[in-house]
DNA sequence: CGAACGACCTGTTCGC
DNA sequence: TGCGAACAGGTCGTTC
């Protein structure tokens, strides 16, 4: 589900809400999590993000890695709450709990993560731009939209910004990243930039399910051009929007404008 | 090395 | 209405 908008969203609410507190315990409720519990007493000393992944850094020197994947949702709950339906683990402070709702399981948290040490992933909130990108590319012949996802190139984007991206740089999800010109990768780079800040300042996307830290609803939604708009008309030239799936996810584009 | 595909899970929506 | 199929915002391991 979280993107980069909604991960940062995240990040930035956690900063005002646990920032300073000391840990009392951590509670697993999935035992599919098999991550040590060992951390009560320790301080939280800053929340960061990377790419999608949540890095809760402790005092003294310990990290919690978190990652949302598909259904993964954080809740800020009072003690006298109780538990949503599909809590996977919690953390609890002495204002309040923090809890992790995920139906689908696929969420992910690991205290102190070797993977920490690999080397920092450009950020396309941050350092994203054209250059880097066209960089990036040389020899690859995946179509572009693959290339975007790839975690490894640019941390964060996911489905939904990478089709509303590509229509808003006039970018065929299918074109293969070595056919691009050095205008194109510049459209790519400005659309991105642009589309997660507003989704960020927006909260992020609720389509179905996500739900900020104090389960509020993101605005996103009421700006997406072709994610989850099939058969409705292309907002700029008003073909109507194709689903195509392209290894197996819905690539969501318009061909008129999209070239 | 890169690319395609199934696997990991459960819940919701779609189509007949 | 009921039922199975398709689909869902992410990544990883295997195979080619």
């Amino acid at each position: 589900m979280p993107e980069l908008p909604e991960v940062e969203t995240l990040c930035r609410q956690l900063k005002q809400t646990i920032l300073g507190y000391v840990i009392e315990e951590l509670v697993i409720m999935d035992n599919k999590l098999n991550c040590p519990k060992n951390v009560a007493g320790l301080r939280v000393r800053s929340v960061e993000r990377q790419g999608k992944f949540l890095l809760i850094r402790l005092d003294p020197y310990r990290t919690l890695h978190l990652h949302l994947r598909m259904s993964g949702r954080l809740l800020w709950c009072g003690h006298a709450d109780g538990l949503p339906a599909h809590s996977r683990f919690m953390i609890c402070f002495p204002r309040g709990r923090l809890i992790c709702i995920d139906p689908r399981r696929f969420a992910t948290l690991a205290l102190d993560d070797p993977k920490d040490r690999t080397a920092p992933v450009p950020d396309p909130l941050k350092s994203i731009n054209a250059n880097k990108l066209r960089q990036a590319a040389q020899g690859r012949q995946a179509p572009v939209k693959s290339f975007l996802l790839n975690q490894a190139i640019v941390a964060g984007i996911g489905n939904i910004y990478v089709c509303e991206m590509l229509h808003k740089a006039a970018v065929s999800p299918w074109r293969r990243t070595n056919s691009l010109s050095p205008a194109e990768w510049r459209k790519i780079a400005h659309a991105g930039r642009s589309i997660l800040r507003h989704a960020t300042e927006c909260r992020g996307t609720s389509i179905s399910d996500w739900r900020d830290l104090y389960g509020e609803k993101g605005r996103y939604q009421l700006h997406l051009k072709v994610y989850g708009r099939k058969g409705l008309p292309c907002a700029c030239c008003g073909e109507k929007i194709q689903r195509i799936a392209m290894g197996g996810r819905g690539t969501y584009y318009c061909a008129a404008c999209q070239q």
